[in-house]
DNA sequence: TAAAAGTACTTTGTAATTCAAAGTTAATAT
DNA sequence: ATATTAACTTTGAATTACAAAGTACTTTTA
């Protein structure tokens, strides 16, 4: 391997990103709210980080009413699934040093 | 634990320094131009990281001669050490979910 | 001895990123 | 009618990252 950074994904720099998709690889769909009150960010933030993964297709939105109540879930899709877990596998191999 | 990310540390984030840090903590010390070389970034975006590391005292600087030509190298210290396995125990309680 | 090259920067300027705060929309509850 | 809730979008400021160019000092080469 060439380089021991190339690997890492970008998109999963950012604490809040990471912690996002951690989320979601362990829960099948986490609504809007569960991951502001995990992540403890603003709303606002919340949403750019969500539209940002979504852009990548990293995860898909389910809007609907839960009672009377707008709900939001997000899921890990099959490709940010794949996307993530290469990126741990990168981030281990350069703690390891095994490349 | 309250927060998810609030013990992922800030310094290593970026890609370039997590490099670093992961090259520094298997090899006792590397030079300056074999970071660059295994980084594969500029001369100055890499100064300017090791500089960020160093303000924060994780990572301590040796310069010398090597023959007739000037050599710096850097090695990770024994706070830069601490601080970069407490970041890694953080992201791995992260992923796995077990906080 | 003058010019080129090497090492390790520092400075400069631009672009990208992050974030909080405020504003928005659409619905429900009072 | 007004307030509240959920989930945004927009705005603006601050920070960060980066490449490129410039610098200092030395050595090597012509």
């Amino acid at each position: 391997m060439r380089n021991f950074i190339e690997n890492l994904n970008k998109a999963f720099e950012s604490r809040v990103r990471l912690g996002i998709m951690s989320i979601l690889m362990v829960n099948e769909t986490v609504d809007f709210g569960t991951l502001k009150e995990q992540l403890q960010i603003t709303d606002g933030n919340m949403a750019s980080h969500l539209s940002a993964l979504e852009k990548l297709k990293y995860i898909e939105i389910t809007k609907q009413f839960i009672g009377k109540k707008p709900n939001t879930s997000y899921a890990a899709s099959a490709l940010g699934k794949k996307a993530f877990s290469d990126h741990l596998d990168a981030l281990e191999r350069l703690i390891n040093k095994t490349n």
